[in-house]
DNA sequence: CGTCATTTTGAGGTATTTCAACGAAGGTGG
DNA sequence: CCACCTTCGTTGAAATACCTCAAAATGACG
């Protein structure tokens, strides 16, 4: 078990990779550098997430904690016993990664379909479900990622997400403060949301 | 085993998911329709790739036939079967979906920071080498998907997707016939596909 | 040969990107 | 405690790639 303060490496892209991790607490994001300089945010892991399965040996991404994080460490040899002297557990794993294969497509259609808008209030509300801890008020979702990050995860350069975030603001639907957004008017907030 | 003409559906969206399918021979389409009546193109499957994993027991999207298919149907109960009693068969079914998870990060990659001509390029490539059984002349590439197609699955509309192709015939590049595609200046064309 | 789907091509509109500058916040050291 | 610095966020103006709407051309097939 490891304690991650915000901005520590988890793993970089390149890396052999010697280990998977499963997410406990916090939040941790996953990106590549491309050659052009530019970044693409893969996702962010919340609780309960397992990142960092490798291909061909070497980690496809470079991890990060954004926040505070309590991450469980598995070595991969430990990892592969287990799996194959327990079905169940892979089987587990199996429905984990199929599960995020369709979160991947619905971000997919989401960041193909809508505009800036759209996609800010999609983003805030997959945080919004991911985030509400039991029944903690839910109209206040933490948003501890930097405009960059949110968009280079939605693909809008960081002026866009802000301009769309003030325009959603403008509209009356939400309310930014620093490290957070407040759901002001829920209805038409669904709405937006809602429809594709 | 199926054998399905052009066309033919192998399942709906929605429809409660009582089997995988593996591909055998044919390319099959897997799509689904948005509320907008637009159309989102999740991908093609090839030879060997499976497809069909449902979420909450129903197909997430829709599969049809492009080409002639042969098609392996595995009845869910069989499968689940074999996954608890097979450890490594589940292991590489696993491996698939981890492959298949990278393949749409890669995917998004392309969609998200390339421009038209570069995607339609990129494509082309992902055929070229999806397609090239054996030692077949790998530079005339099958295209026997539409540029509606294409477009759904690039997030194009098919008129931009048309565009493109010109400019990319223009450019020397390749040769367009109806069906198939001819890599005509290799260097140039890899040195497009090559760089992000 | 006619019909239907697909593809091509054109002109105009629009959302996002790019480039640039400024403002706000947070941390560090004097 | 304040000045400084760095990172992050906001805002503006201009450029551009793609989309939309529309019509004509091509190709497949009965």
């Amino acid at each position: 078990m490891l304690r991650l303060t915000p901005r520590t490496i988890v793993y970089r892209e390149g890396q052999p990779a010697d280990a998977v991790f499963i997410n406990g607490e916090g939040i941790v994001i996953s990106f590549k550098e491309l050659p052009s300089g530019k970044r693409r945010v893969a996702g962010f892991r919340f609780a309960a997430d397992v990142f960092g399965l490798a291909e061909g040996g070497v980690y496809v991404n470079t991890a990060r904690a954004i926040t505070p994080c309590t991450v469980y460490r598995i070595p991969l040899d430990a990892l592969t016993a287990l799996l194959r002297e327990d079905a169940d557990i892979q089987f587990q794993l199996l429905c984990k990664v199929v599960h995020e294969l369709r979160q991947q497509q619905r971000k997919a259609i989401i960041v193909a379909r809508r505009d800036a808008p759209g996609r800010i209030a999609m983003f805030i509300d997959m945080l919004r479900r991911r985030l509400a801890s039991g029944r903690v008020v839910d109209d206040l979702v933490a948003l501890p990622m930097t405009r960059s990050d949110i968009g280079d995860y939605l693909n809008l350069t960081l002026e866009t997400v802000s301009r769309a975030c003030r325009r959603l603001s403008d509209a009356g639907l939400v309310r930014f403060s620093t490290g957070s957004v407040q759901i002001v008017d829920r209805g038409r907030f669904e709405k937006l949301v809602g429809k594709m």
